[in-house]
DNA sequence: ACGGTAGGTGTACGCCGTACACCTGTCAAG
DNA sequence: CTTGACAGGTGTACGGCGTACACCTACCGT
């Protein structure tokens, strides 16, 4: 039969890429090894000659994705430095919204997610933090270093969606729900409409996204200049 | 038969203890509706006549845990009783650290959640904050709001452990791993030794927490001493 | 006495991950 | 040219999952 010729081998990197693919058309709950296989018109076992098993596969995944963020820039001092490599983090995990919950579900840190982080640590290093404070500030940053937004609730990284669809509610949440939570309405309606650029949500995630981020960043600085260490607090 | 007599009667609060209790226990990954009836003494199918199905489970688990928390002090100014909200916020977590695998996972936020971040909204605003300023502000707090260490790998969290688990590597990782991303290495030292308090990871989480958290705060306080808007930043 | 109903039971279906035996095409060694 | 090892795709099967659906049973108000 024809069918069975010719066809472009498997390999991981295929299977990867396809798994990438897939969990960002459906989401990563609908990523299954049957769906997966079927994509890449194989039968579901043939992927298992390729990796281990599905947590192999998701630690695969997790490469792909952190491998597309920016390399690190040499041109410029230590906060645009980190800045730009945690911005460029996120537009990752805006392209991939199922990698948050990916990698923190997984139960240990993978070497791409490992020589990610050592090259942050290595910025801040190299930007004057002692190895103490470079220590908490990784901490202090925690998963926002990859661009997790931290939303509790951030609609993009539901499963499925396109992300475009149509947002039902814009002005934020139901009447009824509004009036149990007053104080949740008044700031989301403040939201809405003091800034005309934002659309759907009501809410500029990437503006508050660098919110947060400069805020942590600025007073990070103020420590560093302050020769901060944590045996003794400066003031 | 004696066994189908006068058992304790199922119920929807019994099922979420329960259900709670083994997350804790075996973690959240071993939860399933089998597991769930067994412990119950009662078939599968039993639960459906008190959960719609497993989502509206976890839910219902998310809101026992959320309503673990202290409720806020009035007795002192916002910063403080933000502060001592969110860190009675993190000891539930601590004590269920399948908790926020579970929140993030779903796709709407409970009754609960929403009530307690209402009553964070109410602090702040009550503390002099624009309704504006308040928004970004929880906005940058994040899932921390809800106690979340934000670590990207935080041993704790994993399935099934008890969490004393006789760590093996006290110093960190293994000299291989050791050796390819040296920056992670140095700092992981520098936490082991300079702070005698801390045992098996060598880092006090506790600490951590508390210094990100601090972090934060000090920047908000800033922020709204200085009537910080978003139209225009004050500087 | 009796019908309705709340709540526990049993069976069954379609998914999932994956163990294991099998087949087949390729290619190096004899 | 033969052969046999082996890499890689296949087919079948098993146990576990969530849960739909029909059933049974004990109670309770009339």
């Amino acid at each position: 039969m024809a069918d069975t010729l010719h066809r472009t081998p498997l390999t991981r990197d295929r299977i990867l890429l396809a798994a990438v693919a897939l969990a960002d058309a459906t989401g990563i709950q609908s990523l299954s090894m049957r769906n997966l296989a079927q994509d890449l018109g194989v039968v579901p076992m043939a992927l298992y000659k390729h990796v281990a098993n599905k947590d192999e596969l998701l630690d695969g995944m997790i490469d792909v994705v952190v491998g597309e963020i920016d390399p690190p820039r040499q041109d410029t001092d230590w906060k645009q430095s980190v800045r730009l490599r945690i911005l460029s983090a996120r537009q990752m995990l805006i392209r991939h919204p199922w990698a948050p919950l990916a990698i923190e579900s997984r139960n240990m840190a993978t070497m791409a997610v490992l020589a990610y982080l050592d090259s942050v640590v290595a910025t801040l290093r190299a930007g004057g933090f002692s190895t103490d404070l470079a220590h908490h500030v990784m901490h202090a940053m925690g998963s926002r270093i990859l661009g997790f937004s931290q939303e509790l609730f951030d609609a993009s990284r539901r499963a499925g969606q396109t992300g475009v669809a149509e947002v039902d509610a814009p002005t934020g949440f139901p009447p009824e729900i509004a009036a149990r939570f007053p104080h949740l309405a008044e700031i989301s309606a403040a939201a809405s409409h003091d800034d005309a650029s934002t659309v759907g949500s009501g809410c500029d995630d990437q503006f508050e996204f660098e919110f947060a981020l400069d805020l942590l960043l600025d007073g990070i600085d103020r420590l560093r200049q302050q020769g901060w260490t944590s045996s003794h607090r400066v003031r």
